[in-house]
DNA sequence: CAGATAAGATTTCGCCTACAACTATTGTCC
DNA sequence: GGACAATAGTTGTAGGCGAAATCTTATCTG
């Protein structure tokens, strides 16, 4: 493991006065601060969730992802990649979610490889019930602080980096 | 677990059919966009990394945060606040470091409680190697998309809904 | 149609992290 | 000065997630 270490570790100790640092580029910043708001935010929403005795937050993200989708219904690898989660995550969360009875299995007929998550009526209430709290904390983490037109401006923004990140090759 | 799904699961059968898009309002969309974009830079990130042969990305903001400090070192509570994660997390975290060399131990005289994560000359030629990995990746996804002057709004912007997240109680 | 290759999903395994309980030290109040 | 609360870190435990291997089904090719 780092084997780099041994190779450069004693061959450039003049390396450890010249670190620079991340904070001093705007791009280092703006990633600094989307890590960190990702992380403040996504604690809150947690919290507000725990506190309220709801599932956790991927819980809701299935939930709510699977409920826009036509037929109250998602591919696995679709699913997959909305939560940006691995494939094999994302069928022990669903296992969780089916065992819990909000979601079930459903296959699809013409593509027999394929498995769908399918919305079930008891996931659908808790999701009514969850929204709220989700939305609540947003609203007082966005809303309070930027304008409709402002959040917009973010997320197109965002959604260009995240173009860029997913589409360029390394 | 789940004790409000049985409550209500029953009683509001029509809620099914009264979900509300999440998408619709500017600020879930906002939170959509930012969570995507940290889920898919973060994976970038460690892709790279990986791909250099170099330690997962938790160990490179560690040893980052601890290079950017006073004298190099840190109070384990400050770091463990500064990555937002648990302090029994960097706890762990930092044995790791320790076991690799890259960090040490250190503790304070007039306080015997504390203790300091130190950077090692091992860790800051190591830091000193990774910094251009992520700082490619980040000026391929920053600065390829946004001005000097967009990121540092944008790094403005998610300051304040940061602040909101975290200052306002729950 | 048989064999090879690709695609979708699941399973196995191990690491990492949070949560809660615990220890040790410091601060406070009477 | 001694009891109690507060603070700083660590440890023990359980669970979630990713990486890679596996299994099944589709599709392509001769």
């Amino acid at each position: 493991m780092i084997r780099r270490m041994s190779e450069q570790a004693t061959a450039t100790p003049s390396a450890a006065n010249a670190v620079e640092r991340s904070g001093a580029t705007p791009h280092g910043d703006a990633w600094g601060a989307l890590s960190r708001t990702h992380a403040a935010v996504t604690q809150r929403l947690q919290e507000a969730l725990a506190q309220a005795d709801f599932p956790p937050l991927p819980w809701y993200e299935v939930l709510a992802a699977v409920a826009d989708a036509p037929d109250q219904r998602m591919r696995m690898g679709d699913l997959a990649e909305a939560l940006v989660i691995t494939r094999g995550g994302l069928t022990k969360l669903v296992d969780r979610l089916v065992k819990a009875g909000l979601i079930e299995r459903t296959f699809c007929e013409t593509d027999r490889r394929v498995s769908y998550a399918t919305l079930l009526p008891a996931g659908a209430d808790l999701l009514a019930e969850m929204r709220p709290v989700i939305t609540d904390e947003l609203a007082l983490a966005f809303s309070a602080n930027l304008s409709d037109r402002q959040a917009d401006e973010l997320r197109e923004t965002l959604d260009r980096v995240r173009g860029t990140a997913c589409g360029t090759g390394g």
